[in-house]
Order: C-alpha cells, then sequence, then structure tokens
DNA sequence: ACTCTAAATGAAAAACTTTTTCATTTAGAT
DNA sequence: ATCTAAATGAAAAAGTTTTTCATTTAGAGT
C-alpha cells in the first residue's frame, strides 16, 4: 500500500518551511477524503467539520501554498462547475464522473501522434498540455438510474 | 477562401432569434479580430472601440448567448489566465503561444489510444475531453527574444 | 516542559466581479 | 413610417477574492 496522498502534501508542505498548522491540515485531509473536486466554498464548509472556526480566507490562503506546490489540482469541467482536486506530483490528468462527479487521476498520458499533427499543421513547439476527461464512473455505471448525488 | 468567422457567429445568432445589435456586433468583431484569448474585461475595454458606449452588462450578456451556441469558448491557460476565444462549430481545440498568448484552432483530434487506456484502467465511460495546448508559436520561435506582446 | 518569535490565523473592511432590476432605446417585422 | 418585443446601459445588489491588522499558534531553542 502507497502512502496516503495527505501525507505527501504535508512532507512537502514541511519541506517548503511552511507550518503545518490546524487549518492547514483540515484543508488538505478535505481534499485527500473528499471523492470529488471542491469548490473553494464547498471546501471550507466541509474542512469546517475538522476546523470549526476555520476562516474562508484561510481556505483562500491554503490553496495558494498548495497550488504553488502542485500539490492541489484546478480541474475544470465542461459544463460549469471548478473545482480544486489533491493531485500526486508530475504530470497526471483527471477523469471526472459527470453523474456523481467523482475524480480519479491519471498518471502519465500518451497523445504525441497527435501533438506531432499539430506540431505540423501550426508549426507551433509544443510545451504542455492541459486534459481534463469527463464519463461515467464504474458506480454510476452499473447502479444505472440509480442515486450517486455527492455531497 | 473560407467565410470569415465573425459571418458565421453572426448568421448563427441570427438563425437562433437572436437581433444583431452594434453592441453584439461590436464584441463578436473584437474576438474575431483578436489574435489571443481575451479576458472579460479586455473584451470590454476593446469592443469599446466599435461600440463607444457599450456596457459591461452586455459584454456578459453576449458571452453567454455566444457561450450558449457553442460560438465562444473559454480558454485556460496553465498559469493564470482565462478568456474567451471564438471557435468553429463541431468538437475542436485551441494551441496557445506561451509568448505572445496568440490562439489557433485545431480541427478534429485523435486521443483514443490515450483513451482506450484510460477506459481500461479507470473503468469510466468516457464521454468527452477537454484538451488545451500551450507552446511557442511559429512567429515567436524565429524572432527568438525579440518583441511580440499582444494587446 | 517552558519561552519566544516569526509565521499563520480569523474578523472586518476593501476591492473586485458578476447578476439583477428597471426605465429607455433599438432592430427589424409589418 | 409604425410598432413591439427584445436588447440596452446605469445603478444597485449580490457574490467572490484580497488586504489589513490585532491575536493566536507551531515549533525551534533552551
Amino acid at each position: 500500500m502507497t502512502a496516503p496522498i495527505q501525507d505527501f502534501a504535508v512532507e512537502q508542505l514541511r519541506k517548503h518551511g511552511y507550518k503545518l498548522t490546524q487549518a492547514r491540515w483540515a484543508v488538505i485531509l478535505t481534499l485527500a477524503e473528499s471523492p470529488s473536486p471542491l469548490a473553494i466554498n464547498d471546501l471550507y464548509q466541509q474542512a469546517r467539520a475538522h476546523a470549526p472556526d476555520l476562516g474562508l480566507v484561510t481556505v483562500y490562503r491554503t490553496l495558494e501554498i498548495l497550488d504553488s506546490l502542485k500539490l492541489v489540482r484546478p480541474v475544470h469541467l465542461m459544463e460549469d462547475y471548478h473545482g480544486y482536486a489533491l493531485a500526486t506530483p508530475g504530470h497526471t490528468h483527471h477523469v471526472v464522473c459527470q453523474r456523481c462527479k467523482s475524480v480519479v487521476e491519471i498518471e502519465g498520458c500518451d497523445i504525441s501522434p497527435f501533438l506531432d499533427r499539430v506540431r505540423e499543421e501550426t508549426g507551433f513547439h509544443i510545451t504542455g498540455h492541459w486534459l481534463e476527461l469527463e464519463g461515467i464512473c464504474p458506480n454510476c455505471r452499473t447502479k444505472d438510474s440509480g442515486r450517486a448525488e455527492p455531497a
């Protein structure tokens, strides 16, 4: 079993000289526990379960740090929703379930044939990409028209 | 030579029963003329060159319509910037130049080998994706450390 | 275990963004 | 030219994010 993702986040935080405060722990834990990306306000609400007098400002500030350390990644959906999910370091992507909004992180991705084509057609030198996938998770697929609303 | 992209937008607007007002024309033209995706406020400022007493509210409202008709697409960059670019219908992506922020639309994309892998690994049934590419455009590449700042 | 201090916090205010409301104007059908 | 529903801009309201500042806290040094 690999180390929980929140441990990595905490380790990195420390490594970069940030203190591990209750507020930060609450935010990290909430993100780690959440099956789906959390919009800032939801993150705030849920994190208060772990740290009752957490302030919204602190959530902003913590996300800012986590983002700068690449420990969290914004997840945009095709429709409206926009939230954050914890991410392991390196180049990863997320698949989000349309129905229940749960996210799964995907390591690596090989879309080089496509990138080659773009390079040829546009003359751009491609330096990076951002890919988000949307689908239906196995769970929602079986329980076909079942429940499965997230918090 | 294919029809200018703004003509298509106007045609669609009409087809859906929207009036072609000065304000809307200014917004569409500004987007069409812009080499790079425009954040809402920049769009507003620039569009006022075509319609001096345009209001910001109208820019919001126009974008809302254009978005609902899929005539415009939000473009997120890895770093901060977030703006809108006119898009032809159907499934397309954008490549954005890191240096000068110019965008080029890319038609079609075949990343199915990758999608197959994700399907296998996660069990998700993939229904859609959102891909954005970042790179250096031919222009910025040749004029190596040259200028090339957009508006 | 206790002390100390820079870093972090929450509350309030300020700044900024987006949406709503409403009286006036305009596109375009007749 | 006339008419009317749709669209507009200005102002207000609602919502989001950032700044400021006095208080609290993590954790290094003792």
